[in-house]
DNA sequence: ACATTAATCTAATTCCATTAGTTTAAACTA
DNA sequence: TAGTTTAAACTAATGGAATTAGATTAATGT
């Protein structure tokens, strides 16, 4: 009988508007970089979204790049989520595979400021923290074990090393995702010059490794 | 015998004096660019670099957009000369399509801040002007000449349309040059994770489209 | 009540791009 | 040759943005 629901303790109620103050930010961050690009991010802009300024945001991020890392590892485990979800639907067949490029441009397309911040490198002063980049590693184990189990149970067959296999088809990935938002941003998934390229290209591969 | 070997007139002399000028600062801006990255190019130390105030460059480039802009016609046009001489050597065979992929990494490596600038778009503010842009349409229209030609003389042979078969090269050509860049740029060309990808590449589209 | 602390603010600093206005020296013109 | 124009430089000023310093407020803890 002590308690039905326990009410937040002020210590708990004080960390739980801090946090939701720090996804606010991140939110007001997603919405500027998509509106103003990716390298513009504006604190005064940012601020002004969550009724403060900008000086106020120091309290919740030690500077913009912390912004930038704390996005970093965001995006980094909403697309592997997006990655995993894939690998348990279809597994490691060349379905899969075409999935799973199909999913990168997807990816790319509803995220474009987390795309960019995670795959296209350079903004200005940001370097990913040591902490942001094993995320990212991480994300290159999977690519890899997902190729050597294809490999093992057959789907894909050849002579070349798994690790040249995952790196051709990172290529082709990132090849097509790169040119399509470089040309048709706007064109959906599977259309335009570069979208309608994902069948083509997992035939290709088909006929060389299988 | 009037004149041997005539002198400037003044007009030619301040003529090539700002032409000059002109180059140095192009020059000292790739400079900043391959130590600050593309995206950092600061007047005050182009200025410091050849010798003047930053507002004194104002007389020669109306703004900082417009350096970049000079810098992308500079660098498509350096990109197309060396495509036209591999073009000349090697012709539309597969040898030349190796030749044309290895020496697109080449030029990335070779010309990071130009590569950067041309081929992986966002620097804040810029965007390529009109005339920079045509330049850029050009260059399209040399690969998809050169695939047609392939597949005229029978080099590839393919069901697929030229439009499709050059995006594919173009979304391969790219995807390594950028995960090379990305993550080895250190490496020269043909090594590397990603550098040595490039015959591999070309075997699989042989055995696709010949 | 008093002290602490988180969260906010305003004001100040620094770094840039860019603009305004001035100066100098060369070149043209009468 | 003297006076005018013009290119090319300068210094000083403006305005935007990140960041730091210092003060204030309000909630919590003792």
């Amino acid at each position: 009988m002590e308690k039905k629901k326990r009410l937040l303790t002020p210590e708990e109620r004080r960390q739980r508007n801090h946090d939701e103050m720090v996804a606010n930010i991140l939110e007001a961050a997603r919405e500027v970089m998509r509106e103003q690009g990716v390298a513009d991010l504006n604190l005064q802009e940012i601020a002004r979204r969550v009724g403060m300024r900008a000086p106020s945001l120091y309290n919740y991020f030690s500077n913009r790049n912390a912004i930038y890392d704390a996005l970093f590892t965001l995006g980094m485990q909403m697309y592997q989520a997006h990655l995993a979800q894939l690998l348990a639907q279809y597994g490691t067949t060349w379905e899969g595979i075409e999935r799973i490029i199909e999913g990168y441009l997807t990816y790319a397309l509803e995220n474009p400021e987390l795309y960019q911040l995670l795959f296209e490198r350079p903004i200005p002063g940001y370097e990913p923290s040591a902490d942001a980049l094993a995320e990212s590693r991480n994300l290159l184990t999977i690519a890899h074990e997902m190729v050597a189990t294809a490999m093992a149970t057959g789907t894909i067959q050849t002579t070349q090393s798994a690790e040249v296999v995952t790196n051709m088809i990172i290529v082709i990935m990132h090849g097509i995702a790169a040119q399509h938002l470089a040309n048709e941003p706007h064109l959906p998934v599977g259309t335009g010059r570069f979208g309608s390229l994902v069948p083509i290209a997992v035939d290709i591969l088909k006929k060389a490794w299988s």
